[in-house]
DNA sequence: CGCTATTTGTGCGTATGTATC
DNA sequence: GGATACATACGCACAAATAGC
């Protein structure tokens, strides 16, 4: 284990930029509506170079706070987010009533090793070890599960395969407790696709018919896959629902 | 005025390169797990810029197909997706990314007002007037369509309807831009769907096939329900990927 | 353990294309 | 047509992280 605390002396000089932008739109420098300044005007008024503008603008572009348009400017479209990042509030919506929890009920725990049609579909190379977690996914109430879950976890830290039975946590957590490492991104991927025979007969639905497919891959610091979470919903007992809200701006509207 | 070609002469040297290298990575000539070739290697190859690089690269990175690390490399995490021509946004936050990728080709424009189905379909009283646009929606690659779009917008600003073909920005914009109107809200639903048999045909895909319904409504600040768009996307030729990364530091309050 | 080569990250300068007004 | 402003693309240099010797 590795104890040199890796301390950033600096941020680069775009970081510094958009920091210093975010702030003039909060404080309403850059009212929500209006043009920034030109990227050239910018490059003098902080004395770099427009490459290094527009590295800046660009992360302002990547949270939603301003839209570019050629020819015309930059517009603010929205001052900075409180905390961290966006604020999709991702709601999981059943169809007869909005479910606050779920029982996932596992049904099979076995170690495997990645081939090549695997390995495709979770994304690593094949001969890679994982442990694989199968189970359905319940509502409160209603007797149909929700979601066919497929859990895949990297076969390093196969040891929390004794907590997860208990949990009722996220397994993604567990992870980050019992071995101490830290997921920084989570790749999300819906698709449609249609319900095999067996996955029907499991979901107690027609097969052949459609099916919401939602993976979720976990990655640590080091760009290391630890977990990929496959979900499969019947149709008609799940939808994904998320809003994005911009703030109204500092004045009194 | 011009003649309003609504053709795209050619794709920017940085979209051809990462969808080169993307078909390199489906194609299995950069397996998942390996190293792509170094930036420097690929100017070589592609005989462009290492700017050029870098943008294409970095297009791949927001798709989650690879990730980066300094003095290391460009890491391989996962195959494009199934089909060849699929295109996958991003958060909800850089929508205007994705409508600059794709094309949308109308089909029909009417005027209608809101039935009970409509209704409750939208999300608004019965008898509301509202202007409905009909089109596929293309890819730049692929000469299927990747999506059946229907856009419904309240009849208070049916005047948009003389700009939307020319215009390359989503719909929504121009509705900010000619009605000085503020989306303040968007709200997004994706569901799985049959594909119906009319739908099936525009769409080129068998009847009764799995396809993913996307639903966006834009409301105002004063939560006036402004636009509903409706895509309808098969299977096999979309996916709606996400990826949220945590920042190292404590970068912003 | 330090040195070095490699590879991506940051930053600069410049030029030209293209959409908008 | 002309002016403006962002988009694309070339070049170069150095910094920082990593891996291997």
């Amino acid at each position: 284990m590795k104890s040199t605390a890796p301390l950033l002396a600096t941020p680069p000089q775009y970081v510094l930029v958009a920091q210093q932008l975010m702030d003039d739109i909060q404080a309403g420098r850059h009212p929500v509506g209006s043009l920034l300044p030109t990227e050239f005007t910018l490059c003098t008024q902080f004395g770099v170079s427009r490459h290094t503008v527009r590295e800046a603008i660009r992360r302002l572009q990547e949270r939603g706070l301003v839209t570019r348009q050629r020819g015309v400017g930059t517009t603010v479209k929205a001052p900075p987010a409180e905390s961290a990042y966006v604020q999709t509030t991702a709601v999981i919506s059943n169809l007869p009533q909005y479910v606050e929890d779920t029982r996932l009920v596992t049904s099979e725990t076995i170690d495997l090793i990645a081939d090549e049609a695997l390995a495709t579909r979770l994304g690593c190379p094949a001969g890679q070890r994982w442990l694989k977690v199968t189970g359905l996914r319940y509502t409160d109430r209603g007797e149909l599960p929700m979601a066919l879950t497929d859990v895949y976890i990297n076969g390093a830290y196969g040891g929390v395969r004794k907590h997860i039975d208990a949990s009722q946590v996220p397994i993604y957590t567990l992870l980050e407790k019992h071995y101490g490492i830290t997921i920084v991104e989570v790749q999300q991927e819906i698709r449609a696709t249609t319900i095999g025979p067996a996955d029907a007969k499991r979901l107690t639905v027609e097969p052949g018919s459609a099916g919401l497919l939602l993976t979720r891959r976990y990655l640590s610091e080091r760009n290391q896959l630890i977990e990929v979470a496959v979900n499969l919903y019947p149709a008609d007992r799940f939808a994904y629902v998320s809003s994005v809200r911009l703030q109204v701006g500092p004045e009194r509207a």
